[in-house]
DNA sequence: ATCAGTGTACTAGTTCACTACTACACCTTA
DNA sequence: TAAGGTGTAGTAGTGAACTAGTACACTGAT
């Protein structure tokens, strides 16, 4: 639907369409439990290669992000709830670049609070805007 | 002195060692105007190539965090205070990517804002701890 | 059983990221 | 002006990342 690629633009095509994914799913564009494209459809809208496609959808699986079944399709996985150290530590890491990258940026700490409360406003709405079930 | 860099980890030596070199500075164990080790002496002492250690102090000096001259050596630049539309930008995504990161490990928005404070004070110490000037 | 849909495996090629070797250029001090 | 420090430039090789081509395997409906 929205998706759109550029082989052009240095990032790797896989890399680009995965994130779109992701932001979808997460902002609650791509409900639990719905069909993506099949891999060939996909492909051809973007003109690039099933393959290509297919490994984003792997990738996502991995992930825990979506599921697949052959001969069925792909749907979108029901969000996990689990919450442990190995999330821990990612999400402390996440936030650590965070502040980095605010410093480097020139971002005071004051600033960066007020857009960090913006930005989870914004979330908020896109998450409840559908209430899911 | 705390630099230290594993060539097997699948990550590039030169972005292990921007990283730290980053994230010293911005909660200044590395000050404004104090000299990075020069690219010899650092190649040396992790055992790599002098080529690599010059690439991370480009980089750093056309990201603005860092100041070389030849024949002199390496400091760290005065920090960045202009914050224009390109910041505000980068900042936008960076706050984006670590919504989409939190939601798909399950956090949720209660919990990323304690957490998001909490890293915020942490911040503000190690900033305050060698108050500069 | 057959068909038309789905995802998957295998293979391979091209590009480029990453690192290293070597030699050069600049600056300051004595 | 010579020496010893600094960063830099050019070149090259190894390997892996990325994508594509092609053929296979599973599923559900007819």
């Amino acid at each position: 639907m929205w998706y759109h690629v550029d082989p052009h633009s240095g990032i790797p095509i896989y890399i680009q369409l995965k994130e779109q994914i992701k932001k979808a799913v997460a902002s609650n564009l791509l409900k639990e439990g719905e069909q993506l494209p099949s891999v060939r459809e996909l492909a051809i809208k973007l003109t690039i290669n099933p393959n290509t496609v297919a490994r984003v959808y792997q990738e996502l699986e991995r992930e825990g992000i979506i599921e697949t079944a052959r001969g069925l399709g792909t749907f979108v996985a029901r969000r996990r709830e689990e919450y442990g150290a190995a999330q821990e530590d990612i999400l402390e890491r996440a936030l650590e670049s965070l502040m980095v990258e605010a410093y480097q940026l020139g971002v005071d700490q004051e600033r960066l609070r007020i857009k960090f409360e913006k930005k989870l406003d914004v979330w908020r709405d896109r998450l409840k805007k559908e209430g899911d079930v």
